[in-house]
Parts: structure tokens; sequence; C-alpha cells
DNA sequence: AGCAAGATTAGC
DNA sequence: CTAATCTTGCTA
């Protein structure tokens, strides 16, 4: 897939996006070393009528990387202690973005055991969260509004076509609660809990 | 300037 | 079920 295929792929509206995003694979090539794992749950948050994003009210400092150009790291920070890591996509000026609830953890399972310390029981409690995936991954806010088409954090196609896709309302949000954007790989054994 | 809430997680 | 922990953005 070129860059300019994968620059269009991800410029599509968040709710079209997020579940064509199940699948991919995220690298992240960091100085302790490589992980990499498969998008199994995304969630897609948007600009207009969805008061759950962080987007929906005006453009702001912290979420203004969500109104530019799909395929950007929006990562932020919450509950004063976890960071979540969002894709940016498209049209540019939307204030759109599709959150990475979980992933399968494919490269790097050591790297990944140790960054998430003593807490994890099994390669499941790896990144079976949007916080999880991102400390697993030793993804920062240094990252946030890195093109995700460039080292050290990446994108790629799936290496395998996924089976059947379930769709649902969002989780741990407190408006625009009826909403369905949520979806997941139907018996992932990675997704996050409820 | 002050304050409440938060796209969560782990531990009791 | 609840504490942890602090930034952001809304209200005054």
């Amino acid at each position: 897939m070129t860059k300019l295929q994968l620059g269009a792929f991800l410029s599509q509206p968040a709710e079209v996006l997020a579940p064509q995003l199940l699948g991919w694979q995220l690298f992240h090539s960091s100085p302790e070393g490589p992980t990499a794992g498969i998008i199994v749950e995304t969630e897609a948050y948007l600009s207009s009528g969805d008061l759950a994003c962080h987007a929906s009210r005006r453009q702001t400092k912290r979420n203004s990387v969500m109104f530019g150009p799909g395929g950007y790291a929006y990562v932020y920070f919450t509950y004063g202690l976890h960071y979540c890591f969002n894709i940016t996509s498209g049209p540019e000026g939307r204030g759109e973005a599709v959150l990475i609830r979980a992933l399968e953890p494919r490269v790097g399972l050591e790297l990944m055991a140790s960054r998430r310390g003593s807490k994890v029981r099994s390669n499941r409690d790896y990144c079976n969260g949007p916080a999880k995936l991102v400390q697993a991954m030793g993804i920062t806010s240094s990252h946030n509004r890195h093109k995700l088409w460039q080292h050290p954090l990446y994108l790629a196609p799936p290496d395998q076509s996924i089976t059947q896709i379930v769709n649902t309302r969002r989780i741990g949000i407190s408006q625009a609660v009826d909403l369905p954007l949520r979806w997941y790989i139907e018996g992932s054994q990675f997704i996050s809990k409820p």
C-alpha cells in the first residue's frame, strides 16, 4: 500500500474508518526494542452530535490535531495517570478520531510485560484497554501529532483477513452513550473488559 | 481564579 | 466499589 493510498484510507470519516482499522497492525520501534499488535477494538468519536468527543464543542489546544488531516496520533492524558491513543480521521477540519481500545500482542511480548509491570497475569492483560496498550507499546505524549506512516510509530495493513465484526455502544463515557460507535473482532480474546 | 469531571486501571 | 492523580475546559 502506497503512502497515497494509506493517506486516502486514513482520511475517511471516523465512523467509516473505525471498523476498517480492525485487523491493522500498529508497530513501535522504540529504543528499548520493537513492539507490535493487531487492532482488535476501536471506537469512533465524531465532531457533530457527539458530546463524548473532545472536539465536539470547539477547537482547543488539546484537540487541535483532531481537526487536521487523517492518520496522525492523538495522545491525551486523563484521570491524572493514564494516556489514550487515537488515530485522527478525515476529512480535514471536522475534528474526529478513532480511539484504539485494544490490541492483540504480536511482537515484543517480553518488553510489553516489563512495561506493564506486575499487574499482568497473561498476555491477554498486555493491551486489553486503551491506557494499557499505550503503556505496553511504549507510546507517550511525545507521540502526539506524530504521522502514523512514519517511524517509530506506524500502521501496517492486515496480514490476514478478519472473520466477523461486532458493533456496539461505546464504553466508559457518560454522554452520547447510545451511539453505536464501537467495533471489535468477534471472538477476540484480547478486547477490553466491560 | 476556582472547580468539577474525565474516551481508566488496579486493588481491596 | 473506590482511590489514585492532574490536566483541561467550563463557569464566574
